[in-house]
RNA sequence: GCAGGAAUGGUGGAAUGGUAGACACGGGGGACUUAAAAUCCCCUGGCCCUUAUCGGCUGUGUGGGUUCGAGUCCCACUUCCUGUACCA
């Protein structure tokens, strides 16, 4: 049998699609097991080597499970909304529909080289009317429900009309964007457009103005995990901030549960600290300050109630709706030139400018318990979007009230004993309280701990304030003024918000002229002729993110036909939630959590029956690229090879790995590639020119993008998947390094010769020595594949086929053993062996061998011997030899008398299986 | 700053507290060949002894500790990666 990868590939994968071997049913007889990838945005480039490293782990994973038994949903689909398409359309004026169709193709045509066992019946876009119905009803049932903290789950938004109705806010804890207080009769009196408005501070998608990240590069806003240190994810573009009247998902409400069901999922530590940081809960206190000669009172959040001793200041937020009601004439001026310098500052030059900068109001609060006036300041290190957007300032225990505390020249008051706050402020929360005694509350002496919670319960008793818990978490902002995305089933009569009905979804994506923003700044929508209900009410031009389409996708795969829902109750039923997830970690903050808070607004309607999605979630490390580099001597068009380059002035230029073999550079391909390398002159070492490399991002521009269809075509799929399994560990980051597939490669040629030779028509009992290897083989591919870890999966292959061909071993029966262990890993090779050793239909439907372990017993147990813990020499002794006499055998060794020399035995040690060691004196 | 993770040969990486460096790449040597490729065999952490064998010493970022025994556990530190940050 000759190894033919491109015959044997094709002729298997043609197999499995004609004969939807990967097709998943409802089986109830079976126990289900989904394995999930996040699904990918069909970019224009295509994939590298880099993206199918998740694809194969799950895919083997998979095909493990199936063998094992079990009924596996194994599904893939395409992200298909998103940015890049819609900036190729506005260049190029090409539909992004046709350049998303094309990339799927592409997509589609790499992704069934690599022989994956998806069920493609089963495939989702999000761009599809069919997909997006869905999601724009999903968005309804936000729309029309609330969140009840009592009940602490979201109910229809009816029952809260009812309950205002009948008593007003009375006894009513709901999650809303404003505190609300009024009767019965004041919303039996106000007609529907003050009502809409009153809802719309409840609704769980619900519309509002807020602080939103605005990026006029790309004329939208952006959602807080599409920003990363002030600028756009994508892009890089200057993000600023912005008050917008736009639609938002009440995320906050779920803060809580998304805090506390992440507990029991098998998740990664440090995925689960990011979201833990970025849900951020903080345990403190709100109290109010009252306002020297107004009837105002300052709402602050602190989480150092203890420090209440300390205020010299207090500080507002420039966006905080205190500032234009707390300024004094005077200083009304002054306050309104720096709200207007600040507000003319992007998010990043807040950021980056670390300055102190601040005024002041005229205004002064009265510290609650001392009495004592406190001059009130705006400034922009306080944040609109946290606590309440004000702050009492404690400069002795706080690093950023102690720098603006020293550029106003500010009182600092120490209030922990032996703190030096003579050059900075002492944060740390440790140490005994000092200068805190009031008129009603003494805080001297107590621990900080203790001084919090004393200070908390003072404050709630008095009815200064009461404790709380923030969150971090903010709601989702969830308009986007672009044109490719899901259009939201809204219309607005007299301006006010309405749903459509049910019956018209999916409301279509309409088609516009151009991609750009309308001359007036209306999102593209803004174009669309006819953009009205038949009534001839506007519908809503924005559209919504792309988190939108991928937050149910699981589900939808569960069902992805179904007309009359998302998913049937039978569907959600038996496939529950997905048993494995694997995809990168960098959607930790956006996806991961939106998904999660989607899954928990449909099990509170009782549309789903569990109330996490992801049940298990591996996150697969980034493949790196290495590029490589020559170097030019500068100014001459002469290339040194890298271990002599020390020796001159030089220039590292990248070049194109696909001129570079083992670091050794190919001259004359070199010399062909651009016109001013045409005449280069080399200095070689040894005869040959060596390249440098660095690990960078693999990308176009540094020309060192690996291309799987590539390797595909020059080793076949089975060496691809394996290589890329024996890299590292999956969760790792490492560099791609064509280097070492010969030898994944050579293994397979072997493993494909060791067949070819062996008889396979005998089919008696393994050898004995043939079945240990066999065995150890079962056990370790098995445990290797549960924990993940395929790249010591790969090398126990190596060793077994090694241990087989030492013991020129031709058993049919070991050969079946090794067919279906590599199935999952070498599909088509296994298909290719399982045909060979006489069975009809697919190695899919074969049985997952079990070990024995006593066929893996040794006879002899090899005993290291070692002196104070050093290994000298090595004993052999049968298995199951009673400790005592292992002693014996290894003190009457004699190569224990050379080490024994002059020395005396203090005590010997023997752990059975383990070790001999013999402590001497 | 904070949080999480990592550090082992020339390289990627193996090692339930028990012979460190599996497996592979790269490198060296040899066989086959007119030659090359492919294939096969041997060697390959460092240092030292020896004609050679046999052997010895040393070695998992640094410094301590626990233990008969530490790459592995504990403490401190250094460096790197990832995430996050005026979050009061």
């Amino acid at each position: 049998m000759e190894y033919n990868h491109k015959e044997i590939e094709s002729r298997w994968q043609k197999y499995w699609r004609d004969n939807d071997i990967y097709k998943a049913e409802i089986n109830p007889a079976k126990k289900k097991f989904y394995v999930l990838d996040m699904f990918p945005y069909p970019s224009g480039a295509g994939l590298h080597v880099g993206h199918p490293l998740g694809y194969i782990a799950s895919d083997i994973y998979s095909r493990f499970k199936r063998l094992q038994g079990f009924n596996v949903l194994h599904p893939m689909g395409y992200d298909a909304y998103g940015l890049p398409a819609e900036q190729y359309a506005i260049q190029t004026g090409q539909h992004p529909e046709k350049t998303t169709t094309e990339n799927i193709a592409r997509y589609r045509s790499q992704l069934d080289k690599i022989g994956f066992s998806f069920d493609w019946s089963r495939e989702v876009r999000t761009c599809d009317p069919d997909y997006y119905k869905w999601t724009q009803w999903v968005f309804m049932q936000m729309f029309n429900h609330y969140y009840d903290r009592i009940a602490d789950k979201a109910l229809p938004i009816e029952r809260l009309t009812e309950r205002f109705a009948a008593s007003g806010t009375e006894g009513i804890d709901a999650a809303c964007s404003k505190d609300l207080v009024f009767t019965a009769d004041e919303w039996n009196s106000w007609d529907e457009r003050r009502r809409r408005e009153v809802l719309m501070n409840y609704r769980i998608a619900y519309q509002g103005e807020t602080m939103v990240n605005w990026c006029p590069a790309l004329g939208t806003v952006l959602a807080n995990d599409e920003v990363s240190e002030g600028v756009s994810v994508r892009g890089g573009h200057p993000v600023e901030q912005r008050v917008m009247n736009q639609w938002c998902l009440r995320v906050s409400a779920y803060a809580p549960r998304l805090l506390a069901d992440m507990e029991e999922l098998e998740w990664s530590e440090s995925l689960k600290e990011t979201q833990r940081n970025w849900i951020g809960r903080s345990e403190g206190a709100e109290m109010r300050f009252g306002v020297k000669d107004s009837d105002l009172e300052l709402e602050i959040f602190t989480t150092r109630a203890d420090t209440i001793f300390g205020v010299t200041f207090m500080v507002l937020a420039p966006e905080s709706a205190y500032v234009r009601r707390l300024v004094t004439p005077e200083h009304k001026e002054a306050v309104e030139k720096y709200l207007d310098e600040v507000k003319h500052k992007t998010e990043r030059e807040r950021q980056i400018d670390k300055r102190v900068s601040g005024v002041f109001t005229g205004a002064y609060a009265i510290n609650p318990l001392t009495g004592k006036e406190i001059p009130v300041y705006v400034s922009d290190y306080v944040l609109a979007g946290y606590g309440t957007g004000a702050i009492m300032a404690v400069p002795a225990h706080d690093s950023r009230d102690y720098a603006f505390a020293r550029h106003f020249s500010l009182p600092v008051i120490p209030l922990i004993e032996g703190a030096d706050v003579s050059e900075e402020s002492f944060d740390a929360k440790e140490g005994v309280m000092i200068n805190s005694e009031g008129p009603e509350l003494n805080l001297n002496g107590l621990q900080v701990k203790e001084a919090i919670a004393r200070t908390k319960q003072f404050i709630e008793e008095k009815g200064l304030g009461k404790v709380k818990v923030n969150y971090r978490l903010r709601d989702a902002i969830f308009s986007r003024q672009r044109y490719w995305g899901e259009p939201f089933p809204v219309y607005y009569k007299d301006g006010i918000p309405y749903l459509m009905d049910e019956k018209e979804l999916p409301l279509l994506l309409p088609e516009v002229d151009s991609y750009l923003p309308t001359a007036d700044g209306q999102p593209p929508l803004g174009r669309a002729k006819g953009w009205t209900t038949p009534e001839g009410y506007p519908i809503e031009l924005c559209t919504m993110p792309g988190f939108a389409g991928s937050s149910a996708y699981y589900l939808r795969y569960m069902d992805p036909h179904n007309h009359d829902a998302l998913v049937s109750r039978e569907a959600d039923e038996y496939w529950q939630d997905v048993d494995l997830y694997i995809g990168g970690a960098e959607h930790a903050t956006g996806h991961l959590i939106y998904s999660r808070f989607w899954n928990k607004v449909l099990f509170d309607l009782g549309l789903v029956v569990r109330k996490e999605p992801f049940r298990k979630l591996v996150n697969q490390g980034m493949i790196q690229g290495r590029t490589s580099f020559v170097y030019r001597i500068k100014d001459t068009n002469t290339f040194v090879s890298h271990g002599l380059k020390d020796n001159y002035d030089v220039t590292p230029i990248r070049v194109d790995i696909s001129m570079v073999s083992n670091d050794i550079l190919d001259t004359a391909r070199f010399r062909a590639w651009r016109p001013d390398f045409a005449d280069a002159e080399f200095i070689l070492e040894d005869g040959r020119y060596h390249c440098g490399y660095a690990v960078e991002k693999m990308s176009k521009s540094m020309y060192n993008v690996v291309n799987p269809d590539d390797i595909v075509e020059r080793y076949g799929a089975d060496t691809l998947r394996l290589y890329e399994m024996f890299l590292g560990p999956l969760e790792q980051s490492k560099p791609w390094d064509t280097n070492g597939i010969d030898g994944v490669n050579r293994f397979l040629r072997k493993l494909v010769g060791l067949f070819s030779k062996a008889d396979l028509s005998r089919h008696d009992e393994m050898p004995k020595e043939v079945k240990k290897t066999m065995h150890k083989l079962i056990k370790k591919v098995t445990m290797d594949i549960e924990a993940f870890s395929f790249n010591t999966t790969v090398a126990a292959f190596m060793i077994a086929l090694n241990e087989l061909t030492a013991a020129k071993s031709d058993s049919a029966a070991a050969m079946e053993i090794f067919t279906v262990l590599i199935a999952p890993f070498a599909p088509h090779i296994a298909e290719e062996f399982w045909h060979t050793l006489g069975h009809d239909g697919t190695v899919a439907d074969a049985r997952w061998p079990e070990w024995d372990e006593a066929a893996i017993k040794d006879d002899t147990v090899k005993y290291p011997v070692s002196f104070n813990g050093k290994s000298r020499f090595l004993i052999e002794v049968p298995a199951g030899t009673d400790a005592k006499e292992v002693e014996r055998i290894a003190m009457a060794d004699p190569a224990a008398a050379k080490w024994l020399e002059g020395k005396t035995v203090r005590k010997v040690i023997v752990v059975p299986g383990k070790i001999v060691n013999i402590v001497v004196g």
